[in-house]
DNA sequence: GTATTCACTGGGCAATGTGTTCAGTCGTCC
DNA sequence: GGACGACTGAACACATTGCCCAGTGAATAC
């Protein structure tokens, strides 16, 4: 679960360039073939990699739109609200929290005026009690990892 | 920028099996290699298909507490927040948002007791005028995309 | 001090997949 | 009818993969 520093520079430059190939890692840097092998299969049977998914763009595929919704869930109906979200394609994740909401779930929707479609669909589901929804502009930070990698193989 | 059935076959099993080739690929779907090819060349030019970086799983590597916060900035500080946040590993997600915050970010830590030097680190910040702070405890539908691309892949 | 263990190196091997190109087919649009 | 675009099936040289091995060095255990 200890991160090493070469571990680091191989997520790195994995999450830079992903289509580089095991020979080509161990080029770059300058470690034998069966090294970066076995970290790879290491770092991967750990679980820190969990695989290599192709990284699709919401976007792109006609649901430009982003919000996060907070729900409040009526009391013991949690199991099947879970549920029934996860039958909502719209739902891309979601979350129970502490605090003021219940959970804390992301929703796509191919334009402003299809959300109320997709929170109606979110919400009209008879154990949520109130969501409270907030509508995406921009996203400075899109989601990452590679700092928290150069970090995590610092630090330990 | 459509995506047809075609391409959501492949997509979703990029999805499922990472590791497959596109020979392996063609295989599957029935398809000659060719087409896979030019197929996911587009997807990529496209902008639906960003690339297939690791997923790192932040908890495997120390940070097992994932949390929320929302952020209230002082007006006309928002570039400064955006630049501060951007530099804390920490911080894997920021978007600006309508409603009561002005913005959402997604934070990890090591342990409970950690976040909150996360959440100083965040919050310490001249611009930020108030922050409430969601800490996850279950996440039942991790961050996912099949079900999106099967719907766009059948609808449009 | 010696033995064991472990990770890394550097090499070699066969098998597979890749990038690329080509000609031929099919359906659609003009 | 002709042109266009997408798909097929095949071919090729080339690089990469998965796997094996013996040897080295450092750290650990006895």
């Amino acid at each position: 679960m200890a991160i090493d520093h070469l571990d680091g520079r191989i997520i790195v430059l994995l999450a830079r360039e992903p289509r580089v190939g095991v020979l080509e890692m161990s080029r770059r840097l300058g470690v034998a073939r069966g090294t970066v092998q076995a970290r790879l299969d290491r770092l991967q049977s750990n679980g820190v990699i969990r695989g290599f998914g192709p990284q699709v763009d919401p976007a792109a595929l006609g649901y430009p739109v982003t919000a996060f919704a907070t729900l409040q869930i009526r009391q013991g109906q949690g199991a099947d609200v879970r549920a029934h979200l996860a039958t909502v394609p719209e739902v891309l994740e979601l979350h129970t929290t502490t605090g003021t909401g219940d959970m804390l779930c992301r929703l796509v929707a191919r334009s402003n005026a299809d959300l109320q479609r997709v929170i109606d669909l979110v919400v009209g589901f008879d154990g949520i009690v109130r969501a409270s929804t907030a509508i995406v502009m921009e996203n400075p930070v899109p989601l990452r990892i590679i700092p928290l990698v150069e970090q995590a193989a610092l630090g330990e």
